[in-house]
DNA sequence: GACGTACCGTACCGTACGGTTCCGTTGCGA
DNA sequence: TCGCAACGGAACCGTACGGTACGGTACGTC
């Protein structure tokens, strides 16, 4: 499995030619379903032949597999510049990493991805879900757990267990919105930014140190209050 | 597809074999995945004939339908009783219903049937995702949203929009932990009570109204706390 | 100009699965 | 006892898909 993939050699891409192949079969992917990822229909959209595929990918579940580092290794966040320090500066960079999550994870490609994953989830020993776990969640957190440390170092915020301060706020973001969207709830129209807002506003309620949180009610059910202050 | 559906002729079992096969199928589903779960399988498992499968339920996407109202028709949760009043009591109650959700979304049943609605889940109106929807969802945001319009009402909390009072509670409880175990992630051993005593109590500094809660400061990392009061 | 390489397009093969049909058996009511 | 409905078991069919093989073509190299 895994037969040649991108992230051993590190750097970019593969070759173009299979990048472009990959990029077809993200899109026969998010507009067909699983169903519609026939190695036949990947060679028919991607104008190559089925013997190439299996020379560069070796297998089904390879192309599978590089589909998703592919995909990965186009939404590499950059790192964002960790200048300036203070409350509203680690809420600015909260809120910024939140809504690039939100924004993410609500992608049409990180869905198909990631219902292909679930469903062969267990059913293989070539894990697809672990792959997406690895490429997709570990990343964000170890962003998140570095900053959610820097703030605790500043002393704006405080907590025993990084981890758990850190599932705590991807639950305050992302809440069950993921798991609908897999399940194919319509999505329905809302501002990422306003929820990230929300998000780490309540956050920061439940674990900023002692009285640096301002007024102590919020009101939770409009979206973004005025009460945000802007980046520094 | 929903041929025959328990759920229209309401009360409980469709009939006694039919439940047997459709537990039959379950096992299977949960030992193999759906790779397991083909109509010669679920015939032979069960040891009825396939012509029977397709009796009872029209088609292969009808058993997987069945499948669903069925595991769902079994984890009707018991109305809890609404004695006591006060803050402790909807605490429990809160706590309760979270400790429940988060058994229920661990087990291994719910875990391959989600797995099988969102592999099967496109864009289209595929409705195995909305079943699990309706079925496993709505019941539990109908309970929580009731109880904390109670509580609103009873002036023990305070909020806007029942809906993001419910969100919040949900992401407080379940975190990513729904989407991580859909992965494939293995389940690493905790205290579903304890996590739920914990998210309700954050819900609860988030929502609660204003001098209704007691001591400031709670330590996120251990486990459960002394400070929770007993069931009245 | 011969050779090798990389690739496309397509035909082909084996298999597995959904769905159908047929037959034998059991059990129940008239 | 007869008839009939329900059911189990097994054979069968069509199709779709993963994977392979083969022929043909463009291009670079000696």
């Amino acid at each position: 499995m895994l037969a040649t993939e991108t992230a051993e050699t590190g750097h970019e891409a593969g070759s173009a030619r299979r990048n472009a192949v990959l990029e077809s079969a993200l899109v026969l992917l998010v507009e067909g379903g699983e169903r519609a990822l026939t190695t036949a229909g990947v060679a028919r959209a991607a104008n190559c032949s089925k013997e190439s595929l299996y020379k560069w990918f070796g297998d089904r579940d390879g192309l599978l597999a590089a589909m998703i580092t592919f995909q990965a290794s186009k939404v590499r966040a950059e790192p964002q510049p960790v200048g300036a320090t203070g409350l509203p500066a680690l809420r600015a960079q909260l809120v910024g990493i939140a809504t690039n999550l939100l924004k993410v994870l609500s992608g049409d490609v990180s869905i198909a991805l990631n219902r292909l994953a679930i469903g062969k989830a267990r059913r293989d020993a070539s894990d697809l879900g672990q792959l997406v776990l690895d490429h997709g969640r570990r990343p964000i957190e170890t962003r998140l757990s570095t900053l959610l440390e820097a703030g605790r170092d500043a002393g704006l915020i405080t907590f025993d267990a990084t981890h758990e301060a850190y599932a705590t706020l991807y639950g305050l973001v992302v809440r069950d919105m993921h798991v609908r969207l897999l399940l194919g709830e319509p999505k329905q129209p809302f501002s990422p930014a306003a929820r990230a807002e929300q998000a780490v506003d309540q956050f920061l309620r439940l674990f900023g140190a002692e009285k640096t949180i301002g007024p102590a009610r919020e009101r939770t059910g409009s979206g973004s209050p005025n009460n945000a202050p802007d980046i520094p």
